[in-house]
DNA sequence: AATACGATTGTCT
DNA sequence: GACAATCGTATTC
């Protein structure tokens, strides 16, 4: 229901901004796999890296439609606890045949652009229209100022 | 070795 | 709106 792209190493809030480390060596790698981070020394959050290795950027998975098991979570901290998801699946393949993905046939009339949460150190950046998200109602905040793109 | 802080959430005022 | 919880990282010394 609800995604941020973080475009580093240009990108002011992405971790892999300043280059790559122990921690953000995941984003390096390559596509597909899960980059899984502690924030606050109690959440974990989980993203999908999206380029090919060297390109460290990733999609920040922040809330997911309720049902077949998954509690409702809106926010990136609260769905990982529901998945139960941790730093323990760093760095795991999420394509197939590691992963079975099922197409429930979903797709989304409208997904709005607008500025990504709690990013405010960010500088010029923190306004980038880079969280995507659905009108459903479980986003992890309500979005404010919103530009919109059609569904697919 | 020491320090500052975060891609969050819940509670209290 | 303010603030605590809690610890791994990155940065600084």
């Amino acid at each position: 229901m609800e995604v941020e792209a973080y475009l580093g190493p240009d990108d002011r809030a992405a971790h892999s901004f300043r280059g790559l480390t122990p921690r953000t060596a995941t984003m390096y790698g390559p596509p597909g796999h899960a980059y899984v981070y502690l924030i606050y020394g109690i959440w974990n959050c989980v993203n999908v890296v999206t380029r090919p290795a060297g390109e460290p950027q990733a999609i920040l998975l922040r809330a997911l439609e309720p049902g077949l098991g998954v509690d409702r979570c809106n926010g990136p901290g609260l769905l990982c606890r529901s998945l139960e998801i941790d730093r323990s699946s760093n760095g795991i393949p999420l394509t197939p045949p590691d992963l079975y993905l099922i197409d429930d046939g979903f797709r989304p009339a409208v997904i709005t652009a607008s500025p990504r949460i709690g990013v405010d150190y960010a500088g010029d950046w923190k306004d980038r229209p880079w969280r995507f998200a659905t009108d459903s109602a479980h986003v992890s905040k309500p979005v404010l100022a919103v530009s919109r793109r059609s569904g697919g």
